[in-house]
DNA sequence: TTGTAAGCGTTATCAT
DNA sequence: ATGATAACGCTTACAA
């Protein structure tokens, strides 16, 4: 089912068929409608891959995530698309799974495909960019969201994640909490980095100072947030700013675990509001970032680089985040709040 | 940078260029090393394109889900990644957002990219199944899972709702509940109406009889949940069965809310084991739905069907469930259990 | 307003 | 083992 058998059919040529099909003002209003229907009748799909072929340029833009099945990762797709659909493109997603092996493959699916851009959140094993550097030069938009790598050309929209540990530690101490430990993420990436910035920064501001033994590194998942809490609590911490919902998640668990009150004993800060934060017991205080608004943002960003088609561009973008107050930060005997 | 590009460099033709890059066994493998040399060193990506528009058929294969954030749906992705990408395909992803309209709209996308074959679970909006009727007769491979259809032409992957329906009120009625509710999903979808079915069995087998009031249908969110939760519980229910996590999540919110204790004044079980169900408190029994397993089976079932050519088939595998008990369905001064 | 024809990058067929 | 050539389905100068 070609443009061809619609010409034929209709005793007309493949260009005049084309250009009824493409809305273009050089045809008959009355040969479009013909050639509308006929397609229609006869159940024509354009060939997108003939058409991005001749083209030389294809409707596609390929989003690299770590993860689908983070709450923050999806949402993000589902900002992006809500944008990218209408504009006339379509998604290809890929999953890192957080190994910088699996973002260069699909990397160099996406330059197979030759698709018109680039979306993508670094993999947390990722400490080489060659694989993203060689875009520019290939005229390839590169729009980075929420883990990016500053010197690489592109689009670049993040979290305004200092601002948020910022907030979540100074709301900790206003809570009255004197001790407050940090498990951090992988540092080499923007996003721990900078919340572990906005936790000093909040606690200098109040000449607290900080304490080795009150951060732990590396701090990511729920099990290692179960082992980390130990530490800290052993150096004497009776609040904890988990760099993540998840390692927030293990802390808690294993602070019931071992009988201590949240919050009476320890105050519980998480970063990411994973809707499980809501359902916990106590409800956990946490850093809400507005996916859905980084994906708009991202898709708006890749479109207008891929239109004016300049892939070296070298924008970034900071979405405000918001601290959702809940219960594992709310003192019981709390009277400064 | 094409295969001609590199015919050039080499002082050879395209063709050979390319048998040397498919590694075709007619040309020399000192020419073959070479021509993988050089393409290496130009920086060369095929294209795609090009080649499947050359091949009539492309690497790609379509997927489309209600909602990607859902933990089935992202966890039946991975399942179906796992199968798809070594196998060389790649995948499309799109959400229907249980929308009718959208999953038309994906599916012509799908179409006109030329995929290799469709994976889809039903938007609860469906009830026209034209657009997939006709795949078939245009020799485009449809797998099914979880949300099916049973007379379309296809594999279809479904879970044991029955069953798990089944096991897990027994195992409220072995717990002493003796007044159990169902909060019913859409009925039109297998899967709402299969665990329906379980429900009833299991409430027959023990001469209990079922009580309209005791079912109401269409509950799917959280909110829905709390809603009928109240029907229920009005009509003298002691225990509820909810067909999905996330209504079980609004009632037992609305539970707690009126001041009855789960588990003791009324027993909760839920369906999909959504990764808060642990988390509550108390902790919510569910059955779980082996996600992963599903999309290796759906992918298998694709790459089968688009190696045979074959778009004719007619199968369905049942994928089992498992009951994960939990507190929110054993009774304190539970005797019988 | 419509037709003609070339070409996008590949691969398959045929010939050498 | 390699080369020449046509074709996949579409778009777009250019010509009519």
């Amino acid at each position: 089912m070609t443009i061809s058998d619609i010409a034929k059919e209709l005793g007309i040529t493949p260009s005049t068929v084309s250009r009824a099909l493409s809305n273009s003002t050089r045809v008959n209003e009355k040969t479009r409608l013909k050639v509308q229907l006929v397609a229609q009748r006869m159940g024509y799909h354009p060939n997108v891959m003939a058409s991005s072929l001749r083209k030389g340029t294809s409707g596609t833009i390929g989003m690299i995530v770590p993860r689908i099945n983070r709450h923050f990762f999806s949402n993000v797709i589902c900002g992006v698309e809500r944008i990218v659909n209408p504009a006339g493109f379509n998604l290809l997603i890929y999953q890192s799974d957080e190994q910088h092996d699996k973002e260069v493959l699909g990397l160099q699916t996406f330059l197979k495909n030759r698709v018109a851009g680039i979306i993508i959140s670094l993999a947390s094993d990722t400490d080489d960019y060659s694989h993203l550097q060689q875009l520019s030069g290939m005229g390839v938009p590169l729009v980075q969201f929420d883990r990016v790598k500053d010197d690489l050309q592109g689009a670049k929209i993040v979290n305004d994640n200092f601002n948020g540990a910022y907030l979540g530690v100074k709301h900790l101490i206003k809570s009255g909490y004197k001790r407050i430990a940090h498990l951090a993420g992988a540092l080499h990436l923007n996003v721990y980095n900078e919340r572990l910035n906005g936790y000093l920064a909040a606690l200098k501001e109040i000449g607290m100072g900080y304490d080795d033994r009150m951060i732990v590194t590396n701090v990511i998942t729920r099990d290692a947030g179960a082992d980390a809490i130990t530490k800290v609590i052993d150096a004497g911490a009776d609040a904890v700013f988990c760099a993540g919902d998840y390692s927030a998640l293990g802390a808690m668990l294993e602070i019931k675990k071992r009988g201590l009150i949240i919050p009476d004993n320890i105050g519980v800060l998480g970063f990411a509001n994973e809707p499980f934060a809501e359902i916990m017991s106590p409800a956990l205080t946490s850093v809400e970032q507005n996916a859905f608004e980084i994906g708009n943002r991202a898709a708006q960003a890749i479109i207008q680089m891929i239109e004016k088609k300049d892939a070296t561009i070298n924008t970034e973008e900071v979405v405000p985040v918001r601290l959702i107050v809940r219960e594992s930060t709310i003192k019981n005997n709390c009277l400064t709040f």
